[in-house]
DNA sequence: TGACAATTACTGCCATGGCAACTAATATTC
DNA sequence: GAATATTAGTTGCCATGGCAGTAATTGTCA
């Protein structure tokens, strides 16, 4: 586990992070963990109200909002929030259980269950993007237009090497087990 | 709510989003989401064993191993995780149950639970540091040392726009609980 | 057509984490 | 010194989310 393999990890050669030195206050992960949970916050002050939806119920709502079809399902609203659907099966029911989703059983394919949004939901809705924008606009206040677009595209360079990083585990995974079945 | 106190939001000027054409896939916020998720995906698929700790679990046990004094305590530990007291004594039990971490009440004060690391807690420890820097690594393969600086100089910058955020939000709780009283 | 495979939503089990109430112990104050 | 306040740790309650297993339904293929 301590050694790598010759040239999969290390294929740039710069080392950024080193263990011996290693301080948490440096690391990009933990800046990020620390933002989103402040933004998770921030849009928590202006947004929830008793009764009403909690920030990871906002998500799905503006989502069927956005959708402009009739209805969706739940493995689709699963897939676009990236959510597990018994994970996505449960929050429903909690926006079921405040009335700002409905449940409609398919009849073209009764294993489908339509989601759609209540009229209050919708009215819930209609407020995400504008709270989501106002709260990362304030977040990014100071920055420059260059700045900002220079900081999501490192953002995406890092994403795009997170995928390689998982598709290359997914193959050793593939390697180790065949090797030893 | 829609309308904005005169110059304390946006005393900048610049609109980065925009809720008329807002689009999740330039979100800044869910991008990072993104990337803390991949991180934490890469550090569980190359450290964790059966029977050992989980990622949330490696923090606790790097502070402790960290911490060159003897002993720390369930609050300080908390503290410096960034966790609830709560959910500190949740994960010390199940650090506990797997043999990885010891209880000692304080003499001195006995309200007072004493934290320390089992030798095969030290084990894992030792770790996390190895595998947080090689996963951090990875992600930013392609950066060139200068990018990374200025990435992380961004994410500072948000942070303190942030704290600065949730001290106003703070000030304007209490203008309101004052004036509602 | 009839056995088998795939899909859909749901459920159980677990870990996680915030918030608030509670207990025990210590500190403060009159 | 006794009443009160504060602190430390624990616990209950809830929301969240991953993973695996299940029942119902639909699709596939011999």
């Amino acid at each position: 586990m301590p050694q790598d393999t010759p040239s999969a990890d290390r294929s740039v050669g710069q080392t950024f992070y080193r263990p011996d030195n290693y301080s948490a206050d440096e690391s990009i992960g933990l800046m990020m963990r620390r933002i989103i949970t402040a933004v998770g916050q921030a849009v928590e002050a202006e947004l929830v109200e008793p009764g009403g939806p909690t920030y990871p119920q906002w998500i799905p709502l503006h989502k069927l909002h956005m959708h402009t079809g009739p209805s969706t399902t739940v493995a689709e609203l699963a897939r676009v929030c990236e959510l597990d659907t018994g994970a996505m099966t449960r929050l429903l029911d909690r926006l079921e259980a405040k009335g700002l989703v409905r449940r409609v059983r398919s009849v073209a394919d009764r294993r489908v269950v339509h989601i759609e949004l209540t009229d209050e939901g919708a009215e819930h809705a209609k407020r995400v993007p504008h709270v989501l924008c106002r709260v990362q606009n304030e977040f990014l206040a100071g920055f420059e237009e260059a700045e900002w677009k220079q900081l999501k595209a490192y953002l995406r360079r890092i994403l795009n090497n997170s995928i390689d990083a998982s598709a290359r585990a997914a193959a050793r995974k593939e390697k180790d087990d065949s090797a030893s079945s």
